[in-house]
DNA sequence: CATGCGACTACAAACGTTTGCAGCAGAACT
DNA sequence: AGTTCTGCTGCAAACGTTTGTAGTCGCATG
């Protein structure tokens, strides 16, 4: 029923790959024929199938896009720069949810593989070498992982988790919890890693507590953890955990900040909206969604060529973070003015 | 390089017909020539590329999903429930975004339409005739827009304005103001007319203030507009917009509830964040992706049937809304206990 | 005048499936 | 014994494109 390019040819007195030429191949046929072409292409509303030049082409126009839980509000806005990036390209994009599940994500890349020319895996649970295997059926670029061998686009979240240590030290903090996110995520691994260094160095105390999954449920969970500890801060894996944190202390009577402070990651929407508005880690989500769609794009056919894009992170400084109980000197509220956004805003 | 049905054939000494057959139509096949050949394609890891059974069966399996804006915290539990159901079914989704663009939507639904079985248009911001035609060149399914002879689902969010104006006016509101949504919103011309009536009939005034971009921005834009209002009561397009002015009016010292109440709308996971924690009118958004779904995948075929679901809506209480100055009796605080999200959470 | 070239177009094979049809063996009827 | 039926399998056409090759024409070149 649909026109089909038999019918423009019909229509247009031409052969079909001479229409086929006219859109995929314009310097290869006389304008005014193209014109002819066009015009009762246009008449007839045709568009291309674009499952029938996949089957000859080999390249579907499709990239594939696969997160832990759509509605982390860590993804939405990498998936919607992704997605226009990729149609601004013309590609477009499927999207899969693995329900932070290593089993449905290694499953979707398998089912997605052959109806894309690529996949983004973003921030897998999957092992290294489950991706490493995988990337065999289907180019991959992996997202909030560095895989040897693959192309991946990170966040410096070990940067970020240093600054809010120091951050955190430097106003007054001694005893800091670290509240852990899930197992197997490189991220996390990554956090824990430079939080303890840093505190380290610093001269503080880190205690970590988890791993735990990443959500705000789970962070409302572990209030009572983190007071037994008994430190005067916390630094949590994302947004969702530290917001599920603050309001379970609040329920509990503490106060944020005087009592405890509570740095998260990522700077969600969200940490604009608490009360207090939340002290965070800044990671450029929307850039890494189109790098990620840049880099498979790019190289889609030199397959496995190393390439690690890392993009920087940021303080961002808020309301949920205060003075501690050690504090040496300055004023007496607190060390910078809350910038209210304007760094995460400002950030591309 | 990848195996294909052909290999398969070869690997297992059958025709491909066989093969494909012991796939799509296992009853027409005898049980051990099936195993050998399912054995060769495990062996092989073979699996069917669906291009070209697209080709040749018409149905590519795939749905397009379109949305207004992937990060407005209403879609996303939308698009994860519609993709798990779908994939549930053996479906793939692909995602996109208009960004608020008629224009862009068209063109979306053009592009999508050949190699989709049908699409969900979500919140659709062209008009009935424009998407009428649409539903020539694809199956169409419109959620939150009910178009005359096309399948639709819609929630029922009159009756929650209608709940929303009661409850304030119940709670001694005299002059309440509707925060409008964008124009050519279905949602919004509903929640208008459902308002209207409902202050009219409870005899308080209602005005309105709009249109306005979906936006939180855009909420906090108004905050001026509605105190000029002299109002003592706000019900929003929806929680973003609630959001923006509870925002903007603590920025100039208001205090909500105690000298303006505001009430929103969706639910999404904002209003239990926000401090006060906000009134809204619950919308089921996961069951509005799933019955979405269902209804493409009902009829794909006889196009053209009528069939609208209408999903409840209901109102949820929190703190966000107080007593007015024309209380009459009762306690003094609030007529009811907050719910703490009880309701929207066992609601499903 | 023959040759070659450039610009354009037609032909036909191929991509990986599905599916109507025909064939064939053996079993079950008459 | 002949016929019909049943269960299974092979054959080949078709789906809507792209693309390498070959052909045609007119024209400039040698």
């Amino acid at each position: 029923m649909p026109a089909t390019i038999r019918d423009v040819a019909r229509a247009s007195g031409v052969h079909v790959s001479t229409v086929s030429r006219a859109f995929s191949a314009p310097h290869l046929v006389n304008t005014e024929t193209r014109a002819h072409v066009l015009a009762a292409a246009e008449e007839l509303g045709y568009r291309p199938n674009r499952a029938a030049r996949a089957l000859i082409t080999g390249r579907t126009h499709n990239i594939g896009l696969i997160v832990a839980d759509i509605a982390n509000p860590f993804f939405p806005p990498l998936i919607k720069a992704a997605e226009s990036h990729a149609r601004g390209r013309d590609y477009h994009l499927f999207v899969a949810d693995t329900n932070e599940d290593a089993g449905v994500e290694e499953e979707l890349v398998l089912a997605l593989a052959k109806q894309v020319d690529g996949v983004l895996l973003c921030s897998p649970r999957m092992s290294n070498t489950q991706i490493e295997q995988l990337s065999r059926e289907v180019p991959l670029v992996v997202v909030n992982r560095p895989v040897p061998g693959l192309p991946a686009v990170v966040m410096d979240v070990a940067q970020g988790a240093r600054l809010a240590v120091e951050h955190l030290v430097g106003l007054g903090h001694r005893s800091i919890a670290l509240l852990g996110g899930p197992r197997g995520s490189w991220t996390n691994r990554e956090i824990r890693r430079a939080a303890t260094l840093a505190a380290r160095t610093a001269g503080a105390e880190l205690v970590v507590i988890g791993p735990n999954p990443p959500t705000e449920e789970s962070g409302s969970a572990q209030a009572d953890a983190v007071l037994r500890a008994g430190v005067s801060a916390v630094l949590a894996y994302n947004d969702l955990m530290a917001v599920g944190l603050i309001d379970a202390l609040d329920h509990r009577g503490v106060k944020v900040p005087d009592q405890i402070s509570v740095v998260g990651i990522d700077d969600t929407a969200l940490s604009r909206r608490t009360r207090p508005m939340l002290t965070t880690v800044a990671t450029p989500t929307a850039a890494a969604g189109r790098a990620a769609v840049d880099m498979l794009l790019q190289h889609g056919d030199d397959r496995r060529t190393t390439a690690l894009v890392t993009l920087q992170t940021e303080l961002v400084i808020r309301d949920s973070s205060g003075p501690g109980p050690h504090r040496t000197a300055g004023p007496g509220r607190r060390q910078q003015p809350p910038l209210d956004g304007v760094a995460s805003e400002s950030r591309e």
